[in-house]
RNA sequence: GGCGCAUUCGUCUAGCGGUUUAGGACACCGCCCUCUCAAGGCGGAGAUCACGGGUUCGAAUCCCGUAUGCGCUACCA
C-alpha cells in the first residue's frame, strides 16, 4: 500500500446529472474511506469537451452534497493533490505522455480518422479475432515523426502495447482476471485535441493524487489492463481495484434512461430521502451477512466491507425503494417531519392557507403509519387542511344506512354541548349515543369519518375528530347532513 | 466476431463441502389485532441453486464444458 491510510475517490464525467449506478460507486467509495479512516476524493472527468455539459459539475457536487457523501478532496476544496478536474491538468497529461514516448511505450500516431475506419471495417469483414489498431505510424522514422509534428500535422499518442506475459488483476471483488497481451490495442493516450483519454488520465491522476484503491464500475474492467500496463511503463505502484456489479433495469439490461428515472436528482425530486436511497443503493450488490437491511448512515459505516460486495449485476427494484422511504421516513423525530411538511406545504395547493405547528404535528402523529412519503401527509389526507368537496361514493353505498343521519344529529347535539372536546369526550359522546339507541358504535363510527372526511380511510376516528376540532366538526356533519339526508 | 464478467424464489440477497426438507427482505395472498386504512404479529405461496459432466463418502458451495445475460471492443467516459 503506498499510504498508511486509504485514499480513493470518485470520478464522474460531468454529462448532467448524477447516474444511480454513480451514486452508488461513491457511496462504496465514501463508506470504504470513511471506514477505515481514509481520505475520499471527488475528482471531475471532463476530457471530453464534445459531451460537456452547462452547469454539469456544479450539478453534480449539489447532488453529492445533497446525499451527503462528503469528500474530503475535490474541485471546490483544497487539498495538496489539486487541481481536481481533469482539464486543469493538460500540461501534467502531456509530460507523462512525453516521458512514455521516450521510453518507446508510446508513440505519435498520424493516421486519419478515415484510415481507422477503413482498418476497422476492414478487419471485420476478414473475420479478424479482435480488431486493434496495426501500429502503422510506429513504424515511422524518427525524421518523419519529426517533419510531421513540425508541420502541425493532427496527431494522437498511443500506448505501444508490446508482446509479452498475461496481465494480471487483482481484483478486491473478483479474484484474478487474466488478459493476453496480444488483445490489448494501443489505445490513443492523447487525442488530437491535446486531451488526455480516461485511460491515461486515469492513470496519472491515481498515482500522483495517491490513489489507494480504485472502486468503479465493472463497465471499466476490460480496460484496466490497459491501465495495469501504463503503471508499468511509468514504473508506479499498481493500485488495488475493485470492480462493482452493473445496476441493471427491470429487463436485467444496463440502467438505462428509457425505463425510468436513472438521475439521483429525479428521486431527490420525487420526494425519496437520501437516508432511503443511499441505504437501498447500498444493497444493491452488497449485503452483511446478518440479512440487516435498514441502515443509517453510521451503521452503513460500520458496517460496510468491500469483500462482502457481490459479483453479479443487481435490478433497480423500486418497490424496496419505496419500502425504505417509508421505514426511514417513520423513524424521524416529529421536529424533522414537520419542518419537511412545511416545506412541502408551500409547494402544495394549500401554499397560501397556514396552520399551527401544533396542528402539523398532530397531523404527523396521526398519520405515521400511513405513510410512504412526506407528500402523503397533504395527499393522503386532504381534510384536515379543506373541507371534503364530496364523499366517497363506495363509502356510502357500504356504511350510510337509513339511521345514519338521526344518529348523526344526536351525536352532534352531544358535542355542541362539550367545551374544548378531548379525544376521550368525542368517545364518551359516541358511546351514549350509540347505548341509548342501541346500536353498536360502528353505526355512527363510519357514517362519522365519512362526513367529517369524505373518505373510508385514515387515522384512528376519534384522532380525526379532536385533530379536526369542535367547529369544523360540527359544520362539516351539518353540512353532510344537508347532502346525505335524502 | 473477439475478450472479459456473471448466473440461488418475480426482485434484492444469506449461503463460502456435511448443521439445508436452501434462510431473510420487498412485493403478493391469508389470519390475528381492529371503528376504517395503515403499522405490527403470525402463517402461506414462491428457487429441480441456468444446464451437463466431473472431483468427493458427500456439492448451491471445488473443477471443466455448454447455454444465457451483461460489459468492453472509440481520438466517450
Amino acid at each position: 500500500m503506498i499510504n498508511e491510510y486509504p485514499r480513493v475517490r470518485f470520478a464522474p464525467s460531468p454529462t448532467g446529472y448524477l447516474h444511480v449506478g454513480g451514486l452508488r460507486t461513491a457511496l462504496y467509495n465514501y463508506l470504504f474511506a470513511k471506514s477505515n479512516d481514509g481520505k475520499f476524493v471527488l475528482r471531475i472527468e471532463d476530457t471530453d469537451r464534445n459531451r460537456l455539459v452547462e452547469n454539469a459539475v456544479e450539478n453534480l457536487i449539489n447532488t453529492l452534497k445533497w446525499a451527503g457523501l462528503d469528500y474530503d478532496e475535490g474541485p471546490d476544496k483544497s487539498g495538496e493533490y489539486g487541481p481536481y478536474t481533469q482539464s486543469e491538468r493538460l500540461d501534467i497529461y502531456h509530460k507523462y505522455a512525453k516521458q512514455l514516448i521516450e521510453n518507446g511505450k508510446a508513440y505519435y500516431c498520424f493516421c486519419s480518422p478515415e484510415r481507422l475506419t477503413a482498418l476497422r471495417e476492414e478487419q471485420q469483414r476478414l473475420k479478424l479475432p479482435q480488431a486493434k489498431y496495426d501500429k502503422h505510424c510506429l513504424n515511422l522514422s524518427k525524421s518523419d515523426v519529426q517533419a510531421k509534428l513540425a508541420s502541425n500535422e493532427p496527431h494522437v499518442v498511443r500506448l505501444n502495447v508490446e508482446p509479452g506475459e498475461r496481465v494480471l488483476i487483482d481484483d478486491l471483488i473478483r479474484g484474478r482476471v487474466e488478459f493476453e497481451r496480444e488483445v490489448i490495442d494501443d489505445q490513443v493516450l492523447i487525442k488530437a485535441d491535446g486531451y488526455p483519454t480516461y485511460h491515461l488520465a486515469n492513470v496519472v491522476d491515481d498515482h500522483l493524487m495517491k490513489i489507494t484503491h480504485v472502486i468503479r464500475g465493472e463497465e471499466w474492467l476490460s480496460s484496466t489492463p490497459k491501465h495495469i500496463l501504463l503503471y508499468e511503463y511509468l514504473g508506479w505502484e499498481i493500485p488495488k481495484f475493485a470492480h462493482l456489479p452493473l445496476l441493471l433495469n427491470p429487463d436485467k439490461s444496463k440502467l438505462s434512461k428509457r425505463q425510468g428515472d436513472v438521475a439521483a436528482e429525479d428521486y431527490r425530486d420525487n420526494g425519496y430521502l437520501r437516508e432511503a436511497l443511499l441505504n437501498f443503493v447500498a444493497l444493491l450488490g452488497w449485503s452483511t451477512s446478518d440479512n440487516k437491511e435498514f441502515f443509517t448512515m453510521e451503521e452503513l459505516i460500520e458496517n460496510f466491507s468491500i469483500d462482502r460486495v457481490h459479483k453479479a449485476g443487481a435490478v433497480f427494484n423500486i418497490e424496496k425503494l419505496n419500502w425504505l422511504n417509508a421505514e426511514h421516513l417513520r423513524a424521524k423525530p416529529a421536529s424533522e417531519l414537520l419542518a419537511m411538511l412545511k416545506d412541502e406545504m408551500k409547494k402544495s395547493k394549500y401554499a397560501d392557507k397556514s396552520f399551527s405547528d401544533e396542528y402539523l404535528l398532530l397531523i404527523i402523529e396521526a398519520m405515521r403509519e400511513r405513510v410512504s412519503f412526506i407528500k402523503e401527509y397533504i395527499d393522503n389526507c386532504p381534510y384536515f387542511y379543506e373541507e371534503p368537496h364530496s364523499y366517497d361514493e363506495a363509502v356510502i353505498a357500504k356504511r350510510w344506512k337509513e339511521d345514519s343521519a338521526d344518529l348523526l344529529r344526536k351525536f352532534l347535539e352531544k358535542i355542541k354541548a362539550l367545551e374544548n372536546p378531548t379525544k376521550e369526550d368525542y368517545e364518551n359522546s359516541l358511546d351514549q349515543v350509540a347505548q341509548e339507541n342501541g346500536v353498536g358504535k360502528g353505526r355512527l363510527i363510519h357514517p362519522i369519518r365519512l362526513v367529517v372526511s369524505g373518505v373510508g380511510i385514515g387515522p384512528g376516528v376519534f384522532d380525526l375528530l379532536y385533530i379536526l376540532g369542535k367547529e369544523k366538526v360540527v359544520n362539516r356533519i351539518h353540512k353532510a347532513l344537508t347532502v346525505l339526508d335524502k
